[in-house]
DNA sequence: GCGACAG
DNA sequence: ATCTTGTCGC
């Protein structure tokens, strides 16, 4: 059964859109754009994108603030100061903040897009199976994205064998990457790029086993990171592993080398974390993508960890894609 | 001081 | 994730 990934949608082009809905005289919150595209959570890359676009001549980002009605950054060009031109609409600056409850603009049209991705991501939970691994894995495969600095990804995708940690195979794919970096939504960003990538592999016979993703699997607000996006979009057993926790709760004390504790959720276990090594107190985070528990996520990657922070197959991973992307045109070798 | 927290 | 100089440590 196949999943259809839904049309990423452009989000760039729905922020301008609905922040030209606010007219003289009025102001809005980068929170409240956020929310009007659907979730709050995204109010930091609002302020990202309202101090770093390319300004048109009618632009009227200035008329985003901060939720306490201080002004919040702005373009530095001095012609541009954000309150002359708050003040040349009709609304008063005192002390470098506005009268929200007076100026508040809260009629936003729009079809929340981040809201219809979430609500993909619930969905998707429900297709991924915690079953265990039904076979000891032959091959272990591990994928992680890097950025070049005009923001192309760069996928790379490495092979290797758990009982010798020798790398058998290797290759990258690259694509243009719009979609931005938001927390919880990293799948829409990073997904295209793996699935094109992940396609190539199984048209050249080089599928592994299992698969390693640098990203959440199960262990994500709505159970669904970017490795259960991957294993149920190509249907194959996918483990997530990151270097920080994205939620959750876990007790870190006195957590020793090659020692885990469960990341708790509501008071389920949705993933892992594991000292990786002697040298280092922090752990890593794994969790199930799909097609295996979460003791099984947490034992494959106990088994590829040779003295680093990351199991075998991300380490090489990371390496390749990184090295590609700082070295612009590149190839698998 | 409070909420968020992957890449 | 990327942007980045020198600096500290094994």
């Amino acid at each position: 059964m196949s999943v259809v990934l839904p049309d990423i949608p452009d989000l760039g082009a729905c922020l301008r859109d609905l922040w030209h809905q606010v007219p003289p005289g009025c102001v809005t919150t980068y929170g409240d754009l956020a929310e009007a595209l659907g979730d709050r959570i995204a109010a930091r890359w609002v302020g990202q994108v309202a101090l770093r676009h390319d300004h048109s001549a009618d632009c009227p980002c200035h008329r985003i603030v901060r939720a306490d009605g201080s002004l919040g950054n702005y373009a530095t060009n001095a012609e541009r100061d954000k309150a002359r031109r708050l003040r040349a609409e009709g609304v008063a600056v005192r002390d470098g903040a506005v009268d929200l409850a007076r100026h508040r603009f809260a009629r936003f049209v729009g079809d929340r897009p981040l809201a219809a991705l979430r609500r993909f991501q619930e969905s998707l939970a429900d297709r991924a199976s915690l079953a265990p691994l039904s076979a000891e894995p032959k091959t272990i495969g591990g994928v992680d994205v890097s950025y070049t600095s005009d923001g192309e990804g760069v996928a790379a995708y490495v092979v290797v064998e758990p009982a010798s940690g020798d790398v058998l195979w290797k290759t990258i794919a690259r694509r243009p990457i719009r979609f931005p970096y938001i927390t919880s939504y990293l799948s829409f960003r990073e997904l295209p790029l793996l699935v094109e990538l992940l396609d190539e592999v199984d048209r050249t016979g080089h599928a592994a086993d299992v698969l390693l993703v640098d990203g959440s699997g199960r262990l994500h607000h709505r159970r669904a990171g970017i490795a259960t996006h991957l294993g149920v979009a190509r249907d194959r057993p996918t483990i997530g592993v990151t270097k920080k926790l994205l939620c959750g709760s876990v007790d870190l004390k006195g957590l020793e080398p090659r020692e885990s504790r469960p990341v708790l959720l509501d008071g389920e276990s949705i993933g892992a974390a594991l000292r990786p090594t002697a040298g280092s107190r922090r752990p890593i985070f794994v969790s199930p993508g799909h097609r295996i528990d979460v003791a099984g996520a947490e034992r494959v990657v106990r088994d590829l960890l040779c003295g680093r922070r990351l199991p075998e197959p991300l380490y090489w991973a990371d390496r390749l894609s990184r090295q590609v992307a700082r070295s612009g045109r590149g190839s698998a070798e």
